[in-house]
DNA sequence: TTTAACGTTCTC
DNA sequence: GAGAACGTTAAA
C-alpha cells in the first residue's frame, strides 16, 4: 500500500458497473458465496458477491478523480471521441494513477489502453519507463476459460459454480471451520494484530515473487495466456528490479489487478462464446487488435510527436486563479482549504452529488477495433481515428449527468500534482484499508451532526433515470456494432471541450464557499464513464439490454445524496459558546448582521464555526447567485446552490452539463430567473425535461447550437399535457415574462412559438439574431421586438394560447 | 446508517 | 495454492 502511494498511484477499488448482465441478475442463492450470505442463512463471513453476479466491467468509483487536476471524468461534456477520451479518467494498471489523458504532460500516444476494462490503461509514463505490466494476454482474447461458466473477474479466480460444488457441498464443515478459526483468533487477541501485520508483509513479498516467475513465462507471449482461464496473468516486469518493498508491493498489486482484468476478459470470452456461436473470433479479435491501426500504432507509441498541450498546466493554472478570484468576488470563497472544516465539510458530503453518477456514457472510442489493448494513436493519428469514429460511430448520447468535478485544490495556487493528490486522499477515498480514513470519518461525523441539527434533511429523490439506466449502456460501445448505433436523442454535447479541462481548485472553492473545502472534490466522483471501446463481442452477450454493456457506463445516479434545502430558520437559535453557554446575540440578530455582508464575506463567516456556517446559508442571504463563466460547475457548487435556494441563478457561459442542470432545476422550484446564456444546447436541453412553473426570466442568449426546433422543444409543453390538437394546457414556461434570445440562430418561425407558448411574455430580446426578419418584428402578439439593442417591453396580455 | 462486496490477509 | 475471513470501501 504505502508503496503504491509512494508511487503516486491511488489505489481505488473498482466497483460494480451495475449495468452488465451479471450485475443485473439476482443472486443465485446456491453458490458458495450466496450460501455464505446471511440472507441465505449463511454466516456472512465471506462477504463476496454471488458467483453469477461477478461484474464483467467493474468501473472506477464515483469518487475517482484525476490525479492531476482533481476533477472527475468529463467526457460527457464533449462530442468527439477524441475529446471524450482525453477527458475521461483512465486508471493505469501499473502505477494506479487515475488521470485524464489530457492532463498528462506527456504523449498520450504512449499509453496502452486496456480495452477490457473500462477506463483502464497503461499510462504513457509507465509505459515509457518500461514498466509495462505485461498483461500481454489482456487484449488477446485468449484467456478463454475452459469451463463455460461465468467466472469472476476477480483475482480470486473462483472456480465456476460447478467446480465449486465440492467445497460448497462441504459447506457446513467449512462454516464450522470458519467459526473455529474465528474463535481461535479471538482468543489470542493481543498477539494477533502484530502477527498479522508482520506476516502479511512477509507474505506479500512471497507472493510477489511467485507471481513474477509465472509472469515471466507468460510475458513471453500473449499466447501463453491462452493456456486457460486459470492462468494468472500477472504482469511481469522483468525490467524492473525489485528494489524495494514498496515497489514490490506495488507490482504485486498490479499483478493482481491485471489478473483480475484478465479474468474478466476470460469471463467475457466465455460468455461470448456461449451466447453466440458467431463470436468465432476471440482470437482473431486479439489479433486484429494488434493489427488495428490505432492499436499497433499507438501501442508502440511512437514518440509522441505532440506531447499534449504543453501549455496546459500553465494556462489551466491561470484560469484557475482567475476563477478563484472571480469566485471570491462572487462571494464564494474559492479556496478554503481544509481550514473551515467543520461546516464546510458537511456540505461536501451531501454534495457529492449524484453527479458522480454520471455515467451512462457510451464508451469512448467506440470506433476502432473493439477489443484488446490498443495503443493510442499519436496525436495525429488520434485525430484521425477521432474523425473516423465520428464518421462511423454515431456519437454516444451525452450522459445526462455530466459531472464536472470539484477540483481538489483549494483556491490557493493549485498545488503541485503530488500535493493535490495526497490531499485528495486525505479527503476522500483513501487507499485501501482505510489507513487514511481519518479525514473521511471526520467528515462523516460532521455530516451526521449536521443532519441532526438540520432537522430532517430533505432527501432528494433518488430517481435514477431509469431510461438512461436501461439504455445508456446500450449506446455504449459494442464497437463492432458501433457503426450502426444511432446516436440517440440527446444530440451530443456540444463542444465545450477545451474549457472543461481546466477548472482546478476554483470549482471546489465555490462550494468551498459554502464551506466545502475543495478537497471535497475528491469525494465527488468522477465517473469513469467512457471507456475505450472494446468488448464489442461482449455486446452479444447482453441480450437483455440491447447494446451490450460490457463495461457499462455508470448508471445515472443523480441523486444519491442528500442535499438539504435551507431550513426556514437555520438551527440553532443561539450561538453556542465553548463554555456551554450561548452567545448573547440570538440567531435573528446575527442574521441581520449577515444581511449586510457580501456573499464573499458570508463565505468567510461560514468558516468561523458550524453554527455560522448554517446561518450563513440562509436563503435570504443568497437570493441571487451568479456563477457565470465558471468553467467548471462542480457538485459542491450544485449542492451549495440548492442549499441556498436562490431565486435568481446565473449559469451563463459555464460548462454545466445537462444532468447537472436538470438536477438543479428540479430542486429550485422557486427559481424566478435563470440565465444559461452561452451554454451548449446539449446542456440547456435539460430544461426540456424540467418544470419551471415559477420562472419569470429565462436567458437563452447565445446558447450554442440552439435552433428553432430546439426552442420548440423547450417551450412546448410536455406531450402529455397537450390536447388532441397539440395545444398546450400548460406550457413549460408559461409564466415567463422575459425571454432573452440574443445571438441565436433563430428564424421567424420562432415568433410563432413565442406567441403560442409564452402568453405572459412582456420582454423579448432578439438582438443579434440575424435570421429574424421584419416578419417577426411585426408579429402582432409579440412584444415590441428589438432586433438589436435592448429588449423592449410590450403590453402584456395579448398573446393567446394557440395563437 | 446499512448493505454489498472488493482486496488483502490468514488458514489449511 | 485454494479458500475463508474480514477490514475497509463504495453505494444505497
Amino acid at each position: 500500500m504505502s508503496g503504491g502511494k509512494a508511487l503516486g498511484g491511488a489505489r481505488r477499488r473498482r466497483t460494480r458497473c451495475r449495468r452488465c448482465q451479471a450485475c443485473m441478475r439476482t443472486e443465485c442463492g446456491e453458490c458458495h458465496f450466496c450460501k455464505d450470505m446471511k440472507k441465505f442463512g449463511g454466516p456472512g463471513r465471506m462477504k463476496q458477491s454471488c458467483l453469477l453476479r461477478q461484474c464483467t466491467a467493474p468501473v472506477l468509483p464515483h469518487t475517482a478523480v484525476c490525479f492531476s487536476c482533481g476533477e472527475a471524468g468529463k467526457e460527457d461534456t464533449v462530442d468527439s471521441e477524441e475529446e471524450k477520451f482525453n477527458l475521461s479518467l483512465m486508471e493505469c494498471t501499473i502505477c494506479n494513477e487515475i488521470i485524464h489523458p489530457s492532463c498528462l504532460k506527456m504523449g498520450k500516444a504512449e499509453g496502452i489502453i486496456n480495452d477490457e476494462i473500462p477506463n483502464c490503461w497503461e499510462c504513457p509514463k509507465c509505459h515509457k519507463e518500461g514498466k509495462t505490466s505485461k498483461d500481454g494476454g489482456d487484449g488477446s482474447g485468449k484467456r478463454r476459460m475452459d469451463n463455460g461458466e461465468v467466472g469472476r473477474w476477480k483475482l480470486t479466480d473462483d472456480p465456476p459454480p460447478t467446480k465449486k460444488k465440492p467445497p460448497s457441498s462441504s459447506e457446513d464443515g467449512g462454516r464450522q471451520d470458519g467459526h473455529k478459526r474465528k474463535k481461535e483468533k479471538e482468543l489470542p487477541q493481543d498477539s494477533g494484530p502484530k502477527k498479522k501485520m508482520k506476516g502479511a508483509h512477509e507474505k506479500r513479498l512471497k507472493k510477489k515473487q511467485k507471481p513474477n516467475a509465472s509472469e515471466t513465462a507468460e510475458s513471453n507471449g500473449p499466447n501463453s495466456s491462452s493456456a486457460g482461464g486459470q492462468s494468472s496473468g500477472g504482469s511481469s516486469n522483468p525490467s524492473q528490479p525489485p528494489t524495494s518493498t514498496a515497489s514490490q508491493d506495488q507490482r504485486s498489486h498490479h499483478r493482481e489487478k491485471l489478473e483480475r482484468f484478465k479474468r474478466m476478459c476470460q469471463l467475457l470470452e466465455r460468455v461470448r462464446e456461449s451466447s453466440s456461436s458467431s463470436s468465432s473470433s476471440s482470437e482473431s479479435d486479439s489479433e486484429s487488435d494488434s493489427d488495428s491501426p490505432s492499436g499497433s500504432d499507438g501501442r508502440r507509441g511512437s514518440e509522441p510527436s505532440s506531447p499534449v498541450p504543453p501549455s496546459y498546466s500553465n494556462s489551466a493554472r491561470e484560469r484557475n486563479r482567475e476563477r478563484d478570484r472571480k469566485l471570491a468576488e462572487l462571494g464564494f470563497s474559492a479556496s478554503e482549504d481544509s481550514e473551515g472544516e467543520g461546516s464546510v465539510k458537511e456540505e461536501e458530503e451531501e454534495v457529492a452529488l449524484e453527479e458522480q453518477g454520471v455515467g451512462d456514457k457510451p464508451r469512448r472510442r467506440g470506433e476502432g477495433p473493439p477489443r484488446g489493448r490498443k495503443g493510442l494513436a499519436t496525436d495525429g493519428n488520434d485525430e484521425e481515428s477521432g474523425e473516423r469514429s465520428r464518421k462511423s460511430t454515431p456519437l454516444p448520447p451525452p450522459s445526462p449527468l455530466s459531472s464536472t468535478q470539484p477540483p481538489p485544490s483549494s483556491g490557493h495556487a493549485p498545488p503541485p500534482v503530488s500535493e493535490s493528490f495526497s490531499s485528495k486522499r486525505s479527503n476522500g477515498s483513501e487507499t485501501r484499508n482505510g489507513r487514511t480514513r481519518a479525514g473521511v470519518r471526520d467528515r462523516e461525523t460532521q455530516e451526521k451532526e449536521n443532519a441532526n441539527n438540520s432537522g430532517g434533511g430533505v432527501s432528494v429523490s433518488n430517481h435514477r433515470h431509469g431510461a438512461a439506466k436501461g439504455n445508456k449502456g446500450n449506446k455504449i460501445r459494442s464497437n463492432k456494432q458501433a457503426g450502426s448505433q444511432p446516436s440517440s436523442r440527446n444530440s451530443s454535447n456540444s463542444s465545450t471541450s477545451a474549457s472543461t479541462t481546466t477548472s482546478n481548485g476554483a470549482g471546489g472553492g465555490l462550494l468551498g464557499a459554502s464551506g466545502n473545502p475543495p478537497g471535497g472534490v475528491s469525494a465527488l466522483a468522477a465517473s469513469p464513464r467512457t471507456q475505450p471501446s472494446r468488448m464489442a463481442p461482449r455486446s452479444q452477450m447482453m441480450k437483455r439490454s440491447p447494446p451490450a454493456v460490457p463495461s457499462p457506463p455508470r448508471p445515472v445516479q443523480m441523486e444519491r445524496h442528500l442535499v438539504r434545502p435551507p431550513p426556514p430558520c437555520p438551527e440553532p437559535r443561539c450561538l453556542p459558546l465553548d463554555g456551554g453557554s450561548s452567545h448573547v446575540m440570538p440567531r435573528d440578530v446575527w442574521l441581520r448582521v449577515f444581511q449586510h455582508l457580501s456573499q464573499r464575506e458570508l463565505c468567510v463567516c461560514m468558516r468561523v464555526c458550524r453554527t455560522w456556517s448554517r446561518w450563513c446559508c440562509d436563503k435570504r442571504l443568497w437570493t441571487q447567485i451568479d456563477l457565470s463563466r465558471q468553467r467548471s460547475i462542480t457538485p459542491p457548487m450544485l449542492s451549495g446552490i440548492i442549499r441556498r435556494q436562490p431565486v435568481s441563478l446565473n449559469l451563463g457561459y459555464t460548462n454545466i452539463s445537462k444532468k447537472q442542470l436538470m438536477w438543479l432545476i428540479n430542486r429550485l422550484q422557486g427559481l424566478l430567473e435563470l440565465n444559461v446564456s452561452g451554454c451548449p444546447w446539449s446542456s440547456v436541453s435539460a430544461l426540456c425535461q424540467a418544470a419551471c412553473p415559477c420562472l419569470r426570466l429565462l436567458d437563452l442568449s447565445r446558447v450554442e447550437d440552439l435552433k428553432d426546433s430546439h426552442l420548440r422543444e423547450l417551450l412546448a409543453p410536455p406531450a402529455d399535457t397537450r390536447t388532441a390538437h397539440g395545444e398546450s394546457r400548460g406550457a413549460r414556461f408559461q409564466n415567463v415574462t422575459e425571454l432573452r434570445l440574443a445571438g441565436l440562430d433563430l428564424t421567424d418561425a420562432t415568433s410563432r412559438l413565442l406567441v403560442r407558448y409564452l402568453p405572459h411574455l412582456t420582454k423579448l430580446d432578439l438582438s443579434q439574431c440575424s435570421n429574424i426578419t421584419d416578419q417577426t418584428v411585426h408579429t402582432p402578439d409579440l412584444p415590441d421586438v428589438p432586433t438589436e439593442g435592448e429588449p423592449h417591453a410590450r403590453k402584456p396580455g395579448r398573446l393567446c394560447e394557440g395563437d
